[in-house]
DNA sequence: AATCAACATGTAAATATTGACATGTAAGAT
DNA sequence: ATCTTACATGTCAATATTTACATGTTGATT
């Protein structure tokens, strides 16, 4: 499917970027629902060359540090709009480690379960409030057209998401709770 | 990681299954969190079986059809329980595609916008109600050590998950209302 | 007798992804 | 001068994952 190339692309139509802006871009803005390392956007980049969807320009930082800036071409900019309206199926399933682990927990003692449930909370609550610190900087809702939307709301979105995750921790432990009252 | 490893090893635990059922497994019951498809689950039956955590015996059905069916070994039961036991960091990032369109969406018009959100909208909640159909299941919680236990849970967290990217969908679809009367 | 759905197991090729290896510069602080 | 952090680009090996290729049986229905 290429997503990686779709994102990049989308990615280079706001500005032009080195692969290391790229990358950092995965790593920070991006990084709530899709993240791609060095390791894979360099040949990614060469590829989109070769394909004509992208070109760059050599910049030189201080005597020798050459920095290739990319940017989109018209062909780029065509073949990411197509992509980006078309209708998609919804994924089949979104993997889940800790999930998988709970649905064994049964083999696990309640006190156990407890605890790698709260470890969980804690750390989901913890990227919970950096989002919520990062969305001060949206105090309205920004204009349509503003490419501050998409962020808006997906960012949101993954506000959303963490606090629904501890939502369900925290039934989650009810239930264990509640259980182990009865035959502790 | 080998994840799939430890997802193998759990099921077995239930009880020994063939490669097919294991596959079954992973589409149905598991699939809101977890999936392999067989080209997947054949090579890694037998890394399992060549490290003794799993053995098979050959069972035929008719005439000539042979079905290894799996168990899991003591040194699979110990694997399994050390991994299950585990503290996990939470996953940098839930790669999601859509969320990825909703980023780049300022380059869309509102009416495009709000139709890819409808039909996300109307498949999630196909499957939102497929789900809550099977919680019919459960009327009530399961013992906190059978089998089923693990199954409530997941099966909670999955409704709760298609509920929640339900409200967010709305409020995307809100936001895009409310931008586009200003400036259609 | 033919057909179809479900059972059953595998391999191969292509793609995606992560983590390690590998190298070096620029700018600012100490 | 030295150190540290950020900038910058790449390759390689190992895994993980999907899709297609490949084959055949069993049991029920028509």
């Amino acid at each position: 499917m290429r997503v990686l190339k779709y994102a990049i692309l989308g990615l280079l139509i706001k500005r032009p970027m080195t692969g290391y802006e790229l990358a950092k871009e995965f790593n920070f803005e991006l990084a709530e629902f899709w993240h791609a390392s060095h390791s894979q956007i360099y040949p990614e980049l060469k590829k989109l060359n070769d394909e004509g969807l992208v070109t760059y320009d050599i910049e030189i930082s201080g005597d020798i540090l050459e920095a290739k800036r990319y940017s989109i071409t018209k062909e780029g900019e065509l073949e990411f709009t197509q992509w980006l309206h078309k209708d998609e199926k919804i994924p089949k399933t979104q993997k889940d480690i800790f999930r998988l682990r709970m649905y064994f927990s049964n083999n696990l003692d309640p006190k156990t379960r407890i605890h790698l449930l709260e470890n969980q909370r804690q750390q989901h609550l913890k990227r919970l409030n950096t989002l919520v610190k990062t969305s001060e900087q949206y105090p309205e809702v920004p204009d349509l057209y503003s490419d501050r939307f998409g962020d808006f709301v997906v960012l949101k979105g993954a506000i959303m998401r963490q606090e629904n995750i501890i939502e369900w921790i925290d039934q989650c432990i009810g239930y264990i709770e509640a259980g182990a009252k009865n035959k502790p």
